[in-house]
DNA sequence: CCCTTATTTAACAAATATGTTAAATAAGGT
DNA sequence: ACCTTATTTAACATATTTGTTAAATAAGGG
């Protein structure tokens, strides 16, 4: 799967866009914490993580028996780089929305 | 599921995301034309376009008997927005590990 | 060396997603 | 009314995902 695609597949899950979140908020922290945080159990977690490594949104760090686990903040950047490069399209879109808006407005005004 | 991740959900698929390049590049399309670009049945990119859809990526207008589809800039600007949301996070990240790799050239610096 | 803590892997059940073909629906032309 | 074209819905098979519990692995302490 491309890494943009797979970026997205692992962050269509609940649970694991709930982790990434808290790790950007929080930073670094081990697996055992995002358990904690959790209804679901450990392996669960733990495979949660492992779809995350494997996008790449996460990397793996040892520290003694436990793992941390942070964003990698390249990850983010991919995403963002997408919407930049179409940013032709939906931002003129947007703004050509916008305008015809205010149009209407001019036509038929609305209490604000 | 939030419209955050129904848009990645939605985007994680190869077909699916192919079918939204293709609109952005092309702009509105009858579902016909999107058929005959893939090598895969037309009640299958029907049910995709049913999730792009749902999840607020597409919209459809009728026209005669075709369903035009237009890629709605709105759920790419949700995606813009969430990554901006999160930049503090990842850009400074980003730029640190630049200035990291650079302070480390200068002990050992390479062939450039 | 054994015990505890932290985490992952294995095995399996249930839910979800995705493709196929056949049938249904809708609009328009003759 | 009937036929054609465009698209969607239905029914079904298969693959993937996600959760569970039990077992395996790894690091450190006594």
């Amino acid at each position: 799967m491309s890494d943009l695609r797979s970026v997205f597949a692992a962050l269509s899950d609940e649970t694991r866009f709930d982790i990434v979140e808290r790790l950007m908020k929080d930073g670094e922290l081990p697996a055992g914490d995002l358990v904690s945080d959790s209804t679901i159990s450990g392996p669960a977690i733990s495979r949660h993580l492992k779809v995350l490594r494997e996008a790449g949104l996460v990397e793996q760090r040892a520290e003694g028996t436990r793992r941390l686990y942070a964003v990698r903040p390249q990850a983010l950047k991919t995403i963002s780089d997408w919407t930049i490069d179409h940013r032709a399209f939906w931002e003129v879109s947007l703004n050509r929305m916008a305008a015809a808006l205010e149009a209407e407005e001019d036509i038929c005004p609305t209490s604000d």
